[in-house]
DNA sequence: GCTAAAGTGTAATATTATAACATTCCATTT
DNA sequence: AAATGGAATGTTATAATATTACACTTTAGC
């Protein structure tokens, strides 16, 4: 077992092995459902997006994929990146310009991200109270919500 | 009175001018209390700000601020910018790479801002009882929270 | 196999933000 | 008033992030 692999790393040690092939598996599946085409190139993104929780900004993105694909070009990742966005299989985290994979991709979710400034890992949670406190507010004010970025930076316990 | 200016690009009509008038004596007064200084140019480029509610990017500020001084630079916004952040005189709207002024500076504040996304003003508002929400849940986790982005986008009444 | 749409390749460029170092301004001390 | 030290600004350059435009290729459905 691969147990430990970059457990010192986030904050829920974990078997990282089969967390990145649960969102790879997932994927395809929501892919295969929603028609839409996993392709080579978007799996190979989004494989290297998932192998750490830490966000990843699109340049390194691309120069982990520039290893295997000398010649490729920043629109290439962006064009993954927004396929994925799309699919819900990644997100981006505004705040630093950079982007994580999605773990529960398969079910819909209302979530806030915590990110950790010491070791820059970067989880999604769900927050649904969070949403509905929200929504009371915007409704009061008679704003249609569309669309939110619930970013909490601070200090994993790992950190702390 | 002026009570008309703006009136169709905010979601409450509001006397404007008072409103900026507002903003930029609470920044005279917080900036003396804390020592910092409201320079010239520091104070213009909020005046800016302030000049709608619409979130303003750092080189349109630029464009707006080369009216008078041809010769500036990005760097002299961005400088200005930072002040005005550490002031809590403005926040940046990290989805949109956009600025705006803060209207309750001189009261410590938890705030969220909705984003129209058709008529593009952005609304700071208290959403004390989402912080309550977003807290308990990374309470519950261990996370420390430090700083939080909270951007919802959406229709305001007047666009929906 | 043909076709239309989606995906990719390639080059160029737009947009956002910062680094580095010189100079000026300004409050305080002398 | 002159000296001084730190903050602010000027100036140049460049880094970092993201998109546009257009040509070519692949793929799914007919």
């Amino acid at each position: 077992m691969q147990d430990n692999i970059n457990n010192k790393t986030v904050q829920h040690p974990h078997n990282h092995q089969g967390c990145m092939q649960h969102a790879l598996q997932a994927a395809e599946q929501i892919c295969g459902a929603k028609g839409m085409r996993l392709t080579a190139i978007r799996k190979r993104i989004l494989e290297l997006i998932c192998a750490s929780h830490k966000a990843i900004g699109a340049y390194e993105l691309l120069d982990l994929f520039k290893l295997e694909d000398p010649k490729a070009k920043p629109v290439t990742i962006y064009r993954a990146l927004d396929f994925l966005m799309e699919a819900g299989l990644a997100h981006k985290i505004e705040s630093l310009n950079a982007f994580i994979g999605c773990l529960q991709a398969e079910t819909p979710h209302k979530s806030a991200i915590l990110i950790c400034d010491n070791c820059k890992n970067a989880y999604e949670i769900d927050a649904t109270a969070v949403y509905e406190s929200l929504f009371t507010l915007s409704d009061s004010m008679q704003f249609k919500p569309q669309c939110l970025t619930l970013e909490l930076h601070g200090l994993c316990v790992s950190c702390s």
